[in-house]
RNA sequence: GGUCGUUUAGCUCAGCUGGGAGAGCAUCUGCCUUACAAGCAGGGGGUCAUAGGUUCGAGCCCUAUAACGACCACCA
């Protein structure tokens, strides 16, 4: 069989990427087999606004999921990552109305159904392109199960989902304050609220009491308010206001008498420790109104803008008024003071701009129950958190949590399915418009013009697109519940939370086994990547210059789940310095490598399926050595990847295939694939090309471009992609092994030659005699004459039982059972020489003497487990034995 | 105000259930050694934020403090 690819002479990522990707589409390798012997693997996409672009963020989040699933792929499961977008409700309403008033023209203008198409003009032009993006970074997600929170099963499941609640009374109509954003127009929740600090001013105001001569003095940041006050608050125990309260004092300005109130929520300690009251526009008034029966007055519209109050303000913006109230207070001498003061205020999530609290008729689910069994699912580990802390985020949440206001007032959007009687009042509540109204039999009816939530769609997200409400549909018996969700902790509350009660109401189960959370990517200043700040670094310019490997392992190299990246240009250096390694490591296998046949030949005569071993003799020590450690890193990486310690499984693999496999292995290996010994050069290129090809596996789930590029280069056993290929299997018991511990040992005396040679200047070309000393290693040390002669830049390799006849100003490097005598006298510098060997003598002593002070501390012996004071005794043995040796 | 996180080499960060401090980059030295100069070999560099405590033994566990950061609450 011939080799299906000669790889490029250079390594270049543009090459190949982009086929690559072609062809694992085109084969249909995304998709899930249904095949009922493999066990179902899911994870749903975290569907991105449907225009939005591709950002870093994205990047990370899309790579982790990628390692994941390509992971349980090649474990062999039947693995589906389903992937789509959401509508974005404010958004992309915000953008589309932007468009308008480029054009003139205003949404009203258009009106709703108008409307709604240039939205879906816009969703088609704009949408999509983030997907293109993602098959640029390599995501292995079903494309042909993509999803669209406004597409029609969606929608039906918004429906669904809407009347259910409704029948069941935990969606609710009521008049409440809510955050209401003057620029978006609409209402939104609580968890859409950013909380800013700003700096203002804290100013005192007098009111005159009636029938008195006294003043109630009261500190506000909003004066402009004060036009709606219907009361004056204090506390009931402020021994101060005991004798005010009751009375009545003058509004300013307005000259109208409101209440003095007692009321607990006042602070004595703060301010003047009275209070104005506004109900209309502040949370705490409005519910202290609602106790005390006040009046509520509006002092400015839905757009922000002043009301008629005070005739001269109308339509005025409000810090404006505020100043010209400020100004006439000051006037009537009704202004006490001004302080400068910072305090927080609420902004809108969206658009930034500070939110009105404002009185209102809104759409509601009623949350405490539902939240309830969201967080008792985490409480008993049906849905763990990873890492754990952010638990308790969630429980935060849930615990406190408030009534959800769903209802928008946009047209972008999932339209609330309640229809009105015109004639009777009566709330008709159905997924489709009903002939006529339940209880009077009108045919009057109109529909709520409100839209719902965004995020109420993706509540349903993990089963809605599979085919939910059919309960029936295959995809959803076989891939509900998912298996983990992957996403940052600043979405917790927005969507983990929603997902979990809306999940577990509908479906009776969490829809996901794990939540795993991590953190954002900064700057490389540390600061949050944001438009504003035009610091955003664009992961399409990276894979362009660096190709999509690079970056994700840039993203992935050396992080945590759930801490912050900063992003590090040098990363992508490194990355692509690495790709470009396993390249040309790759390039110098293949093209040493004799007739795949051969190979295939030597694996058949030597290898036992079966028992997973090689006959005796048909390997080198150096071999079995590095398929030990192969091993090894196949046991941890697996294990790391299952735990979700990606960061620490790609540097085990990259630590693997640099250090101990090309550094070590490729050069132990050349003088036997120089060699003209055929059967040699045979069995090396089984394992030069065996371990490599594993390597490729471990890698591919991070790298999936260059390691499958790569992977077909090597020796076709089959014609299985890299990606659809098995997951490696490794023993999980450990011995450490003469081979294993001779060839650490040959690789500590190598680095200790090449340590002298440098630093005593001795060029490369100057061989010298290698005279070993040993009686445990001989035929080690035989078998192994080729490689050490050349790492060891040696001449001849002598072995000797001990070290009688050896010139006594011979340079010696000592181990235990095997020590390196060379006569190097004339090149270097004897001097030096006795240095070095006072401070290798001083180092041991220093061992030999903590070990001793260890083992004879009676606290030491008594107490710590057996295992550990057998290693130190052995280590004291050593040294002494070393000790022994060196002199 | 409440909760949580971070603090380890010049920089960015690893460090699993406590048992002799690691990587990458940067820096310095020597090498164009037939896979790779996008490279190879070697070196230097750390009181693991501070102070106590538990322990035979603490970067890791406990308590307090400081700096920075996040989330929640929202006192006008």
């Amino acid at each position: 069989m011939e080799n299906k690819n000669i790889l490029e002479k250079t390594f270049n990522p543009k090459d190949f990427e982009e086929q690559l990707y072609k062809e694992w589409e085109q084969n249909g390798y995304f998709e899930p087999t249904m095949d009922k012997s493999k066990t179902p693997y899911c994870i749903m996409m975290p569907p991105p606004n449907v225009t939005g672009k591709l950002h870093m963020g994205h990047a990370l989040d899309d790579t982790i999921q990628d390692i994941l699933i390509r992971f349980k792929r090649m474990q062999g499961y039947d693995t589906l990552w389903l992937p789509g977008s959401d509508h974005a409700a404010i958004s992309t309403e915000m953008k589309v109305v932007e468009k308008l008033k480029k054009e003139g023209k205003t949404k009203q203008d258009l009106g709703r159904e108008k409307f709604l198409e240039e939205a879906w003009d816009w969703t088609h032009l704009y949408g999509g392109i983030i997907q293109e993006q993602q098959r640029k970074l390599g995501c292995s997600c079903d494309w042909k199960r993509t999803r669209f929170t406004l597409d029609e099963g969606m929608s039906d499941a918004v429906l669904e989902q809407f009347v259910d609640l409704y029948k069941k009374g935990l969606i609710y109509k009521g008049t409440r304050m809510v955050n209401y954003c003057p620029s978006c127009k609409t209402s939104i929740s609580d968890a859409e609220v950013e909380y800013k600090e700003e700096p203002s001013h804290l100013w005192t105001i007098r009111y005159k009491i009636v029938g008195e001569d006294n003043y109630i003095e009261v500190a506000t940041t909003r004066p402009e308010t004060m036009l709606g006050d219907t009361a004056v608050a204090v506390h009931p125990d402020d021994e101060r206001y005991k004798n005010v309260v009751g009375k009545k004092c003058i509004l300013p300005l307005m000259n109208k008498e409101i209440p003095i109130i007692a009321d607990d929520f006042v602070e004595k300690d703060f301010g003047t420790g009275s209070v104005k009251i506004t109900p209309a526009h502040d949370i705490n008034d409005y519910q202290t109104g609602l106790r005390h029966n006040l009046e509520i007055i509006e002092v400015f519209d839905n757009d922000g803008k002043m009301g008629d109050l005070l005739p001269e303000l109308k339509g005025m913006d409000l810090l404006e008024a505020r100043k010209i109230i400020v100004q006439k207070l000051e006037k009537i001498g009704a202004l006490v003071k001004t302080e400068d003061y910072t305090h927080n205020v609420a902004k809108c999530e969206r658009c930034k701009s500070t939110l009105e609290p404002r009185v209102s008729v809104q759409w509601f689910v009623s949350m405490k129950d539902l939240a309830k069994k969201a967080a008792d699912a985490v409480r008993n580990n049906e849905t763990k958190f990873v890492p754990k802390r952010y638990e308790k985020q969630y429980f935060n949440w849930l615990d406190n949590i408030q009534d959800w206001c769903i209802s928008r007032q946009l047209w972008w959007g999932h339209r609330i399915p309640a229809y009105y009687c015109d004639d009777c009042g009566f709330i008709n509540v159905s997924k489709n418009k009903p002939q006529k109204c339940e209880k009077c039999e009108s045919t009057n009816l109109h529909q709520d013009e409100d839209t719902l939530d965004t995020w109420f769609s993706s509540a349903l997200w993990p089963f809605s697109t599979l085919g939910w409400p059919n309960k029936d549909s295959e995809d959803y018996k076989r891939f509900y519940p998912t298996n983990v969700l992957v996403t940052g902790f600043d979405i917790i509350t927005f969507w983990v939370s929603r997902m979990m009660t809306q999940g577990l109401e509908f479906t009776d189960i969490p829809p996901f086994k794990d939540v795993l959370i991590h953190g954002i990517i900064r700057d490389s200043l540390g600061r949050k990547m944001s438009k504003t700040l035009g610091n955003g670094v664009d992961p399409l310019e990276v894979i362009e210059k660096y190709g999509a490997d690079s970056l994700r392992f840039s993203v992935m190299s050396g992080t945590t789940m759930g801490n912050d990246i900063k992003y590090m240009p040098e990363k992508l250096e490194q990355a692509s310095n690495f790709a470009n390694k396993i390249w040309n490591a790759a390039k110098f296998i293949t093209m040493n490598l004799v007739d795949n046949d051969k190979i295939l030949e030597f694996k058949n005569k030597n290898y036992d399926e079966k028992t997973k071993t090689y006959k005796n003799e048909s390997l080198s020590i150096e071999d079995k050595w590095i398929i030990n450690k192969l091993d090894r890193l196949i046991f941890e990486v697996t294990g790391n990847i299952e735990n979700y310690d990606l960061g620490i499984a790609l540097d085990k693999i990259y630590g693997f295939i640099r250090d101990e496999f090309c550094d070590w292995y490729i050069e132990m290996v050349k003088p036997r694939i120089y060699s003209e010994n055929e059967e040699d050069k045979i069995r090396v290129c089984y394992v030069l090309d065996y371990v490599f090809r594993i390597s490729m596996k471990l890698l591919h789930p991070f790298m999936p471009f260059v390691t499958t590029k790569i992977y077909r280069s090597l020796v076709q056993y089959d014609n299985i992609d890299l990606m659809m290929s098995s997951w490696p299997e490794s023993k999980d018991k450990f011995d450490y092994d003469i081979e294993e511990d001779f060839v650490e040992k040959i690789k500590h005396i190598i680095v200790e030659i090449r340590n002298i040679r440098a630093k005593m200047n001795v060029h490369p070309s100057r061989k010298v005699d290698l005279i070993f000393v040993t009686t445990k290693y001989q035929n080690e040390l035989i078998k192994s004459k080729d490689f050490i002669l050349k790492l060891g830049f040696g001449n001849n390799l002598i072995v000797k039982k001990d070290k009688d006849g050896i010139e006594p100003n011979a340079i010696s490097i000592v181990d235990d059972s095997l020590s390196l005598y060379m006569p190097l006298e004339g090149l270097i510098d004897l001097e030096e020489e006795a240095k070095r060997k006072e401070e290798e003598r001083k180092k041991i002593e220093f061992e030999i003497e903590r070990a001793e002070k260890m083992l004879s501390n009676p606290g030491f012996v008594n107490k710590a487990p057996e295992a550990k004071i057998k290693e130190e005794k052995e280590k004291l043995e050593k040294y002494k034995e070393l000790l022994k040796n060196l002199k």
